[in-house]
DNA sequence: AAGCGGACGGTAAACGACTACCAAGAGCGC
DNA sequence: GCGCTCTTGGTAGTCGTTTACCGTCCGCTT
């Protein structure tokens, strides 16, 4: 593996030359400079990043810790991120934390080792540690949820209030009897979730289910609710992958979604629309959230006595057709 | 940021001692291994990968270099990937190269300049440029697609076969005139797909389109095809993001799925027995792939003289109410 | 008591780049 | 010819680890 004495060598000039003329900064005579870079090129010379870094004490990449590489909000994030970050001359690499604590410490241990220049984390729950960040200083912002007791930067969506309006979308719909499936206790998004649906049918009229967000258990859970003496006539449903699942049980007890059930989910993936009904939606601005935690994190970055912030953005009802009798 | 020195002033030892206490190698007295372990904690020490990495000329991180985050196929493969990696305490970085040859480009850059392990990679498309990590002899394998001109490593799935089974399915379905809508030419599954439905209706009945792997320019193709004068009545569908599109146009000119288009598509996301008529489909081993990749990326990391393989998994048709009258 | 081997831990040299500092040479005015 | 400035490029130190090598100490055998 070539490395920059090789190249010295080969140009017959000291490796501070080679540095140089690579790295365009102080003045080299075109003509050394031109023949380094053919022996680079000759000897397919890639600069050694661990070194380079090493030495600069600083790398260009960011890592993006999201909980799950299958669910479309949080791939919209990535995108969203790294549109931002490749403008700048960030490479982003994605971590699956796969709602893992577990991985998601070894990826946090994985860049703080790697010495990554700044960690965008949407944390998958209660016991997420960010200790070792904090103190490394190096630079965080939370997407989705909170970091518990934390005064980093955070994007959110209005989530809480989101539901609340999909719950009352539900009720002037005329339905009557709004049941509600969300994501495991802590997790912040599912108990913003539910609190909201709690603030508009009162809280003795609550009728839940927790599952993990996953299809299977969200579809178990759907018909546990569909078997109750009084089962509702209404479900909200925390997202998306949930909602598959949900529409599973609807169907294997040959119910219809809008007709006997009516559904609102968060996330508009871009299935909802080819089912019939068309499946009335919160759509949360989840490109925009990787946009804007990519600015913020580069905005900390070159300047790290920036104050924290935290980032509202809001969700969109899309009614379609399984909210309406 | 506290580095081994601190942690070896704090303990009254030298860094040998401390790196040895660290990592376990050689024997170190338990006591003073103990005072070492306890000074790392209070400083909050975490080694620098990148001057451990520097020094044992090796880092225990993959590079999987996807062509689109947002495509449930290649989300798959990473979970493929990550969980045989992650048994091996491999850590995988996700990049997301968009079928963008640029961004491909220099996510290749990277994994060569922060000398990964080891690439998975599935190729975007006819200019891929492997040599420089050929060069490196950095352990590759293609996934997917199989690199040009290429002696290394693959994981591909029998896509032309499986096109085949698929537009036969639809043959004998009872539909007479199938069309199919791939991916862009130079892709190599989207041009095995074409070939494999060609191999069965014959050259001078091939009815097809090509369109990026999106749901949009899906669905103006499919417009395109139901406009001729005498329209296919059954469509072999590349992929699942292309379905989407295709299931648009479909409903926009009043036609339903299986009555009076037939329609397979490749991939079987999570929605589509959602649908109705449920969405007949060749499944790919997606995760399988991922895992197989990993499997061999990590044989060839530990033995780099290995011969190359070439891996083909098969595909499923599942036979769904799509594709029937 | 001398000799020996094993266990332990320190010293210092890598790894490969960047860069502060310095030296040499060129050009120029006097 | 001298001294000045300016450009150019080399020397060597540094980033934070790991590890080859070596010295020391201890206990045991003979």
């Amino acid at each position: 593996m070539a490395t920059i004495s090789d190249v010295a060598a080969r140009a017959g000039v000291s490796t501070a030359t080679v540095s140089r003329a690579l790295n365009g900064k102080s003045t080299v005579d075109p003509m050394l400079a031109a023949r380094v870079q053919e022996a680079a090129a000759e000897l397919g010379y890639h600069p050694n990043g661990l070194a380079r870094n090493l030495r600069r004490q600083e790398t260009a990449v960011l890592a993006l810790i999201i909980s799950d590489v299958e669910n479309p909000f949080f791939t919209a994030i990535a995108r969203g991120v790294e549109d931002l970050a490749q403008r700048s001359g960030y490479s982003v690499v994605l971590c699956n934390s796969d709602e893992n604590e577990d991985k998601e410490r070894r990826y946090i241990e994985v860049a703080l080792q790697e010495r990554v220049a700044g960690v965008v984390l949407s944390p998958t729950g209660r016991s997420t540690n960010v200790e070792g960040l904090r103190r490394q200083g190096t630079p965080l912002v939370a997407v989705d949820r909170p970091l518990p007791a934390d005064a980093g930067d955070q994007v959110l969506v209005d989530t809480r209030q989101a539901a609340a309006e999909a719950t009352r979308h539900l009720l002037t719909g005329g339905y009557r009897r709004v049941g509600c499936l969300t994501g495991p206790a802590g997790v912040r998004t599912a108990d913003d979730r539910l609190a909201g649906y709690a603030d508009v049918v009162g809280e003795a009229n609550v009728v839940s289910r927790r599952a993990e967000y996953r299809a299977e258990g969200a579809r178990l859970a759907a018909l546990e609710l569909l078997d109750e003496p009084s089962p509702p006539d209404a479900l909200l449903v925390a997202n998306s992958t949930m909602a598959i699942g949900v529409l599973e049980a609807l169907s294997s007890r040959g119910l219809r979604s809008g007709r006997d059930v009516g559904i609102v989910s968060f996330d508009d993936a871009p299935w909802t629309t080819l089912i019939d009904p068309p499946l009335t939606v919160v759509a949360q601005p989840a490109y925009e959230v990787g946009r804007v935690a990519a600015q913020l994190l580069l905005a900390r970055i070159t300047d790290s006595s920036r104050e924290a912030t935290t980032t509202t953005l809001e969700a969109r009802l899309i009614e379609r057709k399984s909210s309406r009798r």
